[in-house]
DNA sequence: CAGCATCCAATTGGATACTG
DNA sequence: CAGTATCCAATTGGATGCTG
């Protein structure tokens, strides 16, 4: 069933529509690190070597794929400061802090539920185990 | 910078390190097809063939293992109509319907910001072919 | 119809070494 | 300090064929 939102979309955007721009960029941002870097860059610049201590478990491969693909996407500002050792801050653009509550409300979801979903994720498994193909009659 | 949020997080969890189980859920829903998924789920059971239609460009591979995450996960409640040939339908759990405002807010940013979005990366290649090393003086 | 199984190409991710 | 470069293992993704 189609909403009016369907119909309707935003500017003529449809992430359903596989060659829609609006799918790539869906692509780019939903990702755990990105989620977790806009969130952590939300009270000012931050420099590479907090993010990578504060990311626990990114490499300094993955967290500068991630921040150099929100740089280019407009997301994210990179300011060098040509001292030695040098010195690199990131911070949220506007366009960043556009998306800032959406990506805190995903991270703050993740937390509440996490709980519930382990069981979940725990009683199908061993519903699963006992019986390898449910066959629920409706 | 650590904020009041950061030190009272929701039931002990916390996304940032990596061996919080919040950390699996957010990488679990934070991906493109669970997205566009819950947000087609949004308005009631929906069977399989539709919901591979409606996703334009996923394979039944992906969908198949993306619904079955979603499942184990306790957010989609799946139920089979054994006739011949056999109907299976997919709906929210209230798992799920907790988190469609969430995932139709990302998909919605999407679609409104895809085009300033294409215009800052077309801008950034441009930047980097005119000159590799941007060695900002600030 | 709604899948599962399999094979294979392509992308991703980690570990390590090196540099302005 | 903040990267880049490289190598390699592991995961992902598509395409195809088959089945209750």
């Amino acid at each position: 069933m189609e909403t009016i939102d369907d119909l309707r979309e935003h500017g003529g955007a449809n992430a359903y529509l596989r060659g829609c721009s609006s799918r790539t960029v869906l692509d780019a941002i939903a990702n755990k690190w990105t989620c977790l870097l806009v969130d952590a860059l939300q009270s000012g610049p931050v420099r590479f070597g907090v993010l990578r201590r504060r990311l626990d478990g990114i490499t300094q491969k993955s967290l500068t794929q991630t921040l150099r693909t929100m740089e280019r996407d407009g997301m994210v500002i990179r300011t060098l400061y040509p001292t030695i050792p040098p010195r690199v801050e990131y911070e949220l653009s506007a366009l960043g802090r556009s998306v800032l509550a959406l990506m805190e409300g995903i991270k703050r979801w993740s937390e509440e539920h996490a709980v519930e979903i382990v069981v979940a994720r725990d009683a199908y498994d061993v519903r699963i185990a006992r019986d390898p193909e449910p066959i629920q009659t409706t």
